[in-house]
DNA sequence: CTTAATGACATGACGCTGTCATCTGTAATA
DNA sequence: TATTACAGATGACAGCGTCATGTCATTAAG
């Protein structure tokens, strides 16, 4: 039997996963409060005894994911050249599998408490500056660790946006990457 | 006096005028129909005889920024390293001055015929292209061309959601673009 | 055991929004 | 002057976020 906590728990768990799972298809318009619980089994106002408003439970949503991305980086094995490459790759799946929720998690902190949101990125930087570390040295670390995430992630939001369907670029968002990668961190192994 | 056409493309000016100046005080949100009217000194169904929908008239200010940057690139002066940085600061200028029109100008090609405003882009980045190429050699001009410029627009979306006030980077936006043009640009210049 | 309190959830209602069908007035044409 | 075309105005509708209120099961106190 499940108690009233549990209940409660659980309920707030299915509000998570209906709205992210609204939010992958349909992007931030498409997830409606009332689908929402529609989707968890309970009501259009059920939301509001957990989350303070659309925008909340929406940041919620990119926390979770920050907070996934994390564990992934964490969990990179091997040589500090092919966990850095694996982390990155961590995050252009993301853009790609999910891109609404990407855009979520890169979009302005909103929601009654912003600072959430904020709090799961940055452990998501910290996890990818640890990688970093063992590639360069510790006067370029955070230039570069810096330089190489939110270049990265800049590559894959052209992605997302079809800049590199036009031909003007010429290239893809796989070689800029690699590119990035080759002039950052090769050449640069920390004696 | 005005004839019937002069008025009626003048208020599609009034109306994508106001439609961005709605966007930039209060985000894709504030921007309604019925303000952008008024606004404009018409009624809240007369943007429907311009525009398709709310969207596209929302893609047609994301159109009119790419131009403007298109402009704002062509028209630097001086030295090849002094106008790449002079089209990346206006990039970078737009992410600050005009925050919400930057996320839409690099958010989803949306509306009815997305292809207007990636076709404005694509000018955007052909002018860009003509700095880099002057800079680095044909072989890498794609690569490091779309580097640059998808670098830096992560680099402004990581400074807009505020990923440099926590700490966790210890760097700023402007330092790493300087670096960036640094490790592309320098030591590559054009024998 | 009875009873009161707590809290999760359901429901009705309100204002605001995008959207469309319809109407009105005015400018161009003949 | 009569006709036509079209920009803009207006009324209406459904869907949305949000909140005040109601309902009911669980729990704690008496």
């Amino acid at each position: 039997m499940v108690s009233r906590a549990e209940s409660a728990a659980s309920t707030r768990r299915a509000l998570l996963d209906s709205a992210a799972a609204l939010l992958d298809e349909g992007g931030p318009e498409a997830v409606t409060l009332r689908d929402v619980g529609a989707r968890a089994g309970v009501s259009r106002g059920a939301p509001y005894g957990h989350f303070a408003d659309k925008e909340s439970l929406l940041a919620a949503v990119a926390a979770e994911s920050w907070e996934r991305l994390s564990d992934e980086i964490a969990a990179q094995r091997g040589t500090p050249a092919e966990r850095l490459r694996g982390a990155l790759a961590a995050l252009v799946m993301i853009g790609r599998h999910h891109p609404h929720r990407y855009r979520q998690m890169f979009g302005p902190p909103a929601g009654e408490e912003p600072g959430r949101m904020i709090r799961a990125s940055c452990r998501t930087q910290e996890e990818f500056l640890a990688i970093v570390s063992e590639l360069v040295g510790e006067r370029d670390l955070h230039r570069y660790g810096a330089l190489l995430f939110t270049g990265v992630s800049g590559i894959i939001a052209a992605e997302l946006s079809g800049h590199f369907d036009t031909g003007t670029w010429r290239t893809s968002a796989d070689e800029l990457v690699d590119t990035l990668v080759a002039i950052i961190a090769d050449g640069r192994i920390q004696a």
